[in-house]
DNA sequence: ATGAAAGCGCTAACAT
DNA sequence: ATGTTAGCGCTTTCAT
């Protein structure tokens, strides 16, 4: 059996709540040679507080819950929640709160989130991309625990830290279109993710505003992976009519369409220019460091965690916040030329 | 004020224990009439469990800690942290438990960590690549905490669960030497870590092994990033002895020799293997997939977090374990040749 | 300056 | 079959 405050006391002939005003150093005064000898005691008997006993009658775990999105296998292989998570640690840890990871289910869960985000193991949570819609918002909120999003999307009502996915596409557009570039085909990841589908509106809306022919078919979906953007990318790059830019929505697909252009003996920037999104490792790894785009997405979390503490400690639902992105140009990209 | 079992009592006019018996389905008897209003005035009531207020008396949490290695700041961009973290989790998934990371302290800082995890919060831990003397140890174990590592180096009294870093080199030298290589030099990584000197020294023992002449400078530490190796390699392809294999201790750095090898006219395969470790994706990305052997990380850590509950089970002390790794051949290794 | 005692919300031992 | 009650270890109010 551990040691508790009760035994310094008995050991010490002095009242369990001396003992505790002595440990916190407060907000009671204890004399301070009284102070020591407990000290003293509770380091020879090796105590050690018991913060489920305190945060019963505090109210405050000093923790803070993430909630990831998606499904409960493998998710912090996701290299999105790892930078997620990266923050929130940063931030946590200047805060000096502890974190829990609720794996056991998604972001898209009101109902499981609201058992597990009340059952007093700690004071609020970052959802990471959450899916809810206005029903399942407000049974969340309905708990009274503070929460922030990490999200591409806002969620009515929960401040939301994003970034800002137009804007990222409308920057790798200005710049492809001010190379000279006429002739784009988007290569857009899972259209069921906010992401994929607010970087193929982006694209599409940049495309007509520049009065280029509304074509059908100048994009594809495909998974996010290597293995879908090379294979969207070979039959692409077969056609006669191909694009001189191809906008992929991610890194990944961009490295998989730059080992089709290999294999298809396309040369990368000469005669096809390709861009990626998030800038990930790989994008840079590559015999063709790819231009792409970065998104903040430690930042955003830090924010987010930083702002969900304010809320926390009785501050007002913070404000949204939408963080920019910025173009990376590295060497996938050129002037279109005619002849190579 | 969120709702409590006495509230439930009370709106029925019943015992606090018939609720809670009624709620938990046991192990007291409760008549399905009495029960099923229970449940229904629960959930009209918005009825939450206070896990904090039950763990006090269960003496579980149903969570386990999980403390990983090194600094404090940017942990989660590990890679070898992601992979370990994916495992732990989809366990802890299977397990019922939910995970609490504990980020404000090192796994090398003995007394932070038997203070945190002994304060109720977590049933057990996974202590990830610790760093710990003896004494340390012995601390940690006084507290009683059920604790296990997954790590890469033993570590005393504490169930190891660990990967084989001189059984992947063995494989990489084996294969290298039967594919008639004789003249080797090894990119080290940073040789205060295990994984690094572990590597290192079975590189050595090979070249001993097979009565090759023991040559100073068959070796150089570096930092295991991209440009580490790039530095490094730029200056070993310069020489004049150049060796026909460059076994890196890990993949980022077999990344950066492949861009100086390309940088140097120095063609991979043909006038230079290359190999990495630990089969990152940057690895595979590349224009010439590089040869590297993999480590089950995901794996070791789901076994290490599913022995871990045996132990807070009340299971013995779970034996150590150790993971063969795997060669993995890619494009980056080719016999040696004379001329090209 | 310090002790006694009341709970926090729950489970479980003890009564009836 | 069900109610009463004693804690779990701690903080904090109330009393002295």
């Amino acid at each position: 059996m551990a040691t508790t405050i009760k035994d310094i006391a008995r050991e010490l002939n002095i009242s369990v709540s001396t003992v505790s005003y002595a440990l916190n150093g407060g907000p009671r005064p204890v004399p301070p040679t009284v102070r020591d000898r407990v000290l003293q005691v509770a380091r020879e008997l090796n105590y050690r507080p018991n913060r489920v006993a305190r945060s019963m009658i505090t109210r405050r775990a000093n923790a803070i819950g993430v909630v990831p999105m998606g499904g409960t296998h493998n998710v912090f292989l996701s290299p999105y929640l790892q930078q997620a998570l990266s923050g929130i640690a940063n931030s946590a840890n200047d805060l000096h709160q502890d974190l829990v990871i609720f794996t056991r289910f998604s972001a898209s869960d009101a109902e499981a989130m609201a058992c597990y985000l009340a059952d007093g193991r700690v004071d609020g949570a970052v959802l990471i991309a959450p899916r809810l819609d206005d029903d399942s918002l407000g049974k969340l909120r309905a708990t009274g625990i503070p929460c922030v999003c990490v999200s591409s999307v806002h969620h009515e009502g929960m401040p939301t830290f994003t970034t800002d996915n137009a804007m990222g596409i409308q920057q790798v557009m200005s710049y492809l279109y001010g190379l000279g570039h006429r002739s784009f085909f988007h290569l857009a990841g899972p259209l069921d993710m906010d992401d994929a589908r607010l970087r193929l509106e982006a694209y599409q809306r940049f495309v007509r505003s520049v009065g280029l022919p509304d074509q059908a078919g100048d994009f594809e979906a495909s998974d996010f992976t290597m293995i879908g953007g090379e294979t969207v990318a070979r039959d692409l790059l077969a056609r006669s009519d191909r694009p001189t830019a191809l906008v992929c929505a991610n890194d990944e697909m961009a490295v998989g369409a730059l080992r089709a252009a290999s294999e298809l003996g396309v040369a990368v920037p000469e005669q096809l220019s390709v861009t990626g999104f998030d800038m990930t490792p790989i994008g840079a790894a590559v015999a063709t460091p790819i231009t792409t785009v970065y998104q903040p997405v430690v930042e955003i979390a830090e924010a987010a965690t930083v702002a969900l503490l304010a809320m926390i400690e009785g501050g007002p639902v913070a404000p949204d916040k939408v963080f920019p992105t910025e173009l990376v140009v590295r060497s996938s990209t050129s002037r279109p030329q005619e002849d190579v």
